[in-house]
DNA sequence: CTAAAACCTGACATTGACGTCAGAGGCAAG
DNA sequence: CTTGCCTCTGACGTCAATGTCAGGTTTTAG
């Protein structure tokens, strides 16, 4: 397939997949011409980049990331691999974190939400 | 407390501090020389503005948020309110993606590992 | 009093993942 | 063959939070 459909199917741009590629994360067949094909797997791991993008990885992370993902072999299993458990670990300090920060804000809205219908209360009106 | 000892306890840039202030997300004294000065209460309320970009929202969603966790009163409790209860959704929605990803990255480092085991073992070897 | 350290404003620089535009070529349909 | 859409490269624009520098004032320590 060609780039405009890859990038409708994974819900990105054109110009991302292009970019991904420049950062060696993505890689294409060209035709004679010069346009990139993509093959059914591509879709998957655009999506797979996507979500290590939201996960706040760097182009460079990532690329230091994907090829234990994708082929796993002995060469990239020691520093990859590595690099991939860190990453994991990074990413579940995170979530911790971003969890705290929810549970401080659903305390926070409950707070203004009783203080709301403190106002609305005739006893306190 | 001047602004360097405020950067210094919430662990942030003096430069940070004065943009949050641009921002509208930090009031302070001034000194007839005009020098910032803040109280105890701030070292707080930074970490929040810290925790909150942390969690994603932009500078303009923190101010539209600040206002309702500083002083719950009937003006903000409406939109800032209702603004406050839809960010903690996204930051909901967010985490639950970044905990799918997270899972995913065990997974791929399990496989990883398996398969560097499987290449030490004597009968794979 | 003086030197160092901290502060001020203002402005330009940076970074990363894109958007967008220009100018040119490629490709299927009528 | 042309119309219209897709693609190409290359380059500049953007946005947000922050770094950094310049040139000047204030505060603090000795």
């Amino acid at each position: 397939m060609r780039i405009g459909e890859l990038a409708a199917r994974a819900g990105v741009s054109v110009r991302s997949l292009r970019y991904y590629e420049e950062q060696g994360l993505l890689r294409s067949t060209r035709s004679t011409s010069g346009q990139r094909h993509y093959t059914e797997e591509e879709v998957e791991r655009v999506t797979f980049i996507q979500r290590m993008y939201a996960a706040g990885l760097s182009s460079r992370t990532i690329a230091e990331v994907l090829p234990c993902v994708e082929t796993p072999s002995e060469e990239h299993s020691d520093a990859a691999l590595e690099r991939m458990a860190q990453e994991r670990d990074r990413l579940s300090e995170h979530i911790a974190e971003l969890t705290r920060t929810r549970d401080k804000l659903d305390e926070l809205v409950a707070v203004a939400r009783a203080y709301r219908e403190s106002l609305r209360l005739p006893a306190a009106g």
